[in-house]
DNA sequence: TCATTAACACGGG
DNA sequence: CCCGTGTTAATGA
């Protein structure tokens, strides 16, 4: 592990856990490097190690009939997969597919770390269930969009999440790429982007949207 | 009414 | 030419 890796592990977690269990990460985690697109995890799956993501954004979605699947949540620095760790105490084959949405860094730890961890240092303890309840909520607002909302209103707030996690006020994706993770088709996201360019609240250019407001 | 599918034309790389 | 985009017509829920 690099210096900076080191550096990176202290300060995405730093103010979380305790000194000594941030040591004991930097010993036994193992960095791993991904590009955006790269698979992190996916379905059925054995999972041996917890990702604790330091740099990069993480798309966690379930399986679907088509292509694109449903979003679940998102994962940002200092934050772990709730999934990911229930299918590694309960010894599962994964129910989800973690693919990066942006480029960046994971810390792999192995499961049983983790539930050493768990018995040792309240931080630790602490900042799992902290996790899981971030990740239900959000799975909560998945499921919301999901039974109530109209896809304009969903097209809006995919927009909005796209370009909060990515950190930028232009979403890089095809009409297409967007059709396919709202679930619907492409005909009805371009109508809608159309609509949302004529209210002046984005302006359309090839392969990318920019927001204003 | 509104979404989907298929089909087509336009234009930029 | 290929791909992304914008639009229309037909059909269905």
């Amino acid at each position: 592990m690099t210096n900076t890796d080191r550096e990176l592990i202290k300060a995405s977690f730093g103010k979380i856990l305790e000194d000594e269990l941030i040591d004991e990460i930097i010993s036994t985690a193992e960095i791993r490097e991904f590009e955006t697109g790269d698979y992190l995890i996916d379905f059925n799956q054995y999972v041996k190690r917890i990702p604790l993501l330091l740099e990069g954004v993480i798309k966690v979605v379930r399986e679907d009939m088509d292509e694109g699947g449903l979003v679940l949540y998102f994962l940002e620095g200092g934050e772990t997969c709730a999934m990911t760790m229930s299918c590694c105490m309960g010894h599962k084959k994964s129910e989800v597919r973690a693919v990066a949405e942006a480029a960046g860094k994971v810390a792999m730890v192995p499961v049983s770390k983790m539930e050493e961890w768990m018995a040792k240092y309240h931080s630790w303890r602490a900042y799992v269930i902290e996790n899981y309840n971030n990740r239900f909520n959000e799975l909560l607002t998945a499921v919301d969009g999901l039974a109530f909302m109209k896809m304009d209103e969903r097209l809006e707030n995919y927009l909005r999440e796209t370009a909060k996690v990515t950190n930028a006020k232009t979403v890089s994706k095809t009409h297409q790429e967007i059709a396919n993770e709202l679930n619907t088709s492409r005909v009805v996201v371009s109508r809608l982007l159309k609509t949302l360019e004529n209210k002046g609240m984005i302006k359309l250019n090839r392969s990318s949207i920019e927001l204003l407001n």
